[in-house]
DNA sequence: TGTCCACGTCT
DNA sequence: AAGACGTGGAC
């Protein structure tokens, strides 16, 4: 969970996660759908089936227990090189670097290293930096230490620096360039998406159609929605007979987009078969009540919670 | 109802 | 290698 995602926001899912899922075992059985929608909110969905996967093999392959071992942990699924090294110093104490954002703060920060971190040159010489700084045997505090004080001390703007056990070592700090570090290659402007999300109900009901599994949000469902056209949704519902009401607008940003969604309402009539727009994707009808129910990308979630909320 | 930034893995 | 993958928070 605390890949590409901040402590603070990871707690609640977490807890739910592990009062549900307690060892590998209950996760391993556990059906997808259940999964995802423990981790509606979160991102990333992968992250989530990654981790079912990894329960199953760790079960099926491993005994049960997660090997102590970096190659048969990188094989695992989404266990890339700072999950392996957390994963060896934090659970087995085995003296190797966990190279995560906050560390690599600390670091390019104490050698004031300026080239862009998010490169593997800068990344092999970073975990050749902390390899030399890990005290023998001491890899599980030293670690956590580290990311500690980059979470907590050492912050991406206004790092508290009077207070850092580092300060007279921080050559970034002797030279005035804290701010500066990391550097990290530009990146691509942001884009903007519109679409239109229709709530269509029939008899109480609403229309959910479901992500597949290798699109954006694989897996989750939300209300119909389409780019910024309308056309093949007008195909579909029976377009003479459809009442359009504009509800308003919602916005979401993911990756390197924001989108803003316009969304409509409709009473829907008969469905003709053949005519869905969703091509093989699942469709299913929700009363308000059970929308809850099914994991919802957040365009949808959001829509949820402003307009079909069980109190609104 | 803005813009920018934070956060690892996979392809 | 460069882009895909999502959400939340600071300003």
């Amino acid at each position: 969970m605390l890949q590409q995602t901040q402590v603070a926001t990871v707690i609640p899912f977490f807890l739910r996660w592990m009062e549900r899922f307690p060892d590998f075992a209950s996760l391993a059985e556990a059906d997808e759908e259940e999964v995802l929608r423990l981790w509606e909110g979160l991102g990333y969905y992968r992250r989530a089936r990654s981790l079912r996967a990894i329960a199953r093999r760790v079960m099926d392959d491993w005994g049960g227990n997660l090997p102590r071992d970096e190659e048969a942990l990188l094989a695992l699924p989404g266990v890339g090189p700072y999950t392996a090294g957390a994963l060896l110093s934090l659970a087995f104490n085995v003296d190797v670097p966990a190279l995560d954002g906050n560390v690599e703060r600390v670091m390019t920060r104490l050698r004031d290293q300026d080239d862009p971190v998010d490169r593997p040159p800068a990344k092999r010489e970073l975990r050749r930096q902390i390899e030399e700084l890990i005290p023998t045997g001491r890899a599980r505090d030293f670690n956590q230490a580290l990311m500690e004080l980059g979470a907590l001390v050492c912050l991406p703007r206004r790092p508290l620096c009077p207070t850092c056990p580092w300060r007279d070592d921080c050559l970034a700090l002797r030279r005035g360039t804290i701010e500066a570090r990391p550097v990290k290659s530009p990146r691509p402007p942001q884009e903007k998406l519109r679409a239109l999300t229709l709530l269509a109900s029939r008899e109480g009901a609403y229309l959910l159609v479901r992500h597949h599994r290798d699109e954006r949000w694989a897996g989750l469902w939300e209300f119909p929605t389409v780019d910024d056209d309308g056309e093949s949704l007008a195909v579909w519902l029976d377009a003479p007979r459809i009442t359009w009401t504009k509800r308003g607008t919602v916005s979401h940003a993911f990756t390197r987009f924001r989108r803003t969604l316009t969304v409509f309402s409709c009473q829907v009539g008969q469905v003709r078969d053949g005519e869905s727009p969703f091509g093989s994707r699942q469709t299913l009808w929700v009363r308000p009540e059970g929308l809850n129910d099914y994991p919802l990308s957040a365009g949808s979630r959001k829509t949820r919670d402003r307009w079909l909320a069980p109190e609104g």
